[in-house]
DNA sequence: AAACCATATTATTCTATGGTTGTAGACTTG
DNA sequence: CAAGTCTACAACCATAGAATAATATGGTTT
């Protein structure tokens, strides 16, 4: 069985980083450039104020989703997994099928 | 562009669904029974209280994740999607490998 | 060292959410 | 209809989390 007791709480942790809107658009920002960015960029992409996005960045390292790395002045943000990429495509055909069939429905 | 901003709010509520831990120990026992329970099964098996339960599993249900059935006096739930078993897996093996790299990194 | 830039931290407020208790509704059986 | 069982709902409390503002830290440049 995957979902064990032990793994439980890391699990709940990693589809609550991702259960937050301004993350996700931190993520999808990071997905579009494909390199890794400076935070000052990611806030302003996401629509953040800079300490905003600074504790979500952390948030999403802490968990394994982002990789933070120094240049100079910048920190640099990157996405650690593809595992992201991967779980995203998976949830978007799922609403988009459900919204397909809520039209079909009432029709 | 999958991550769109029309799809970010229901992508957040699916991820947020998935993010509780209680939820997740429901979903767990849906997935290994591989058969519609009534709720009280759910609750016992998941260690919540019955009104709690319910609050999960209709959430769980607004959101498209388990499906509603009623038979008798009992309310069954079941998995609505393969898409729960597929992303659990996936987030299932980044944890997993985590915790190896982990502990081969402080040998 | 001083000035400047980017990021982190702290304190605070506000809201959302998980949990409990109590009660009401739905269904079955006597 | 009455009693018993299962589920849903409402009100409430406690806590977590998101957002902001103000400030501190770290790095670079001159």
């Amino acid at each position: 069985m995957n979902l064990n007791e032990p793994m439980i709480s890391e699990i709940s942790q990693i589809f609550g980083a991702l259960g937050d809107e301004s993350r996700l658009r931190i993520l999808r920002t990071l997905l579009a450039a494909g390199a890794p960015l400076p935070q000052g960029a990611l806030a302003e992409a996401a629509g953040l104020s800079q300490p905003n996005a600074s504790k979500h960045l952390i948030y999403l390292a802490r968990v394994g989703l982002v990789a933070r790395e120094r240049q100079g002045n910048l920190m640099l943000f990157s996405l650690a997994t593809p595992m992201v990429t991967e779980v995203c495509d998976l949830v978007c055909e799922h609403v988009k099928k459900r919204i397909q069939h809520a039209y079909s429905s009432c029709k």
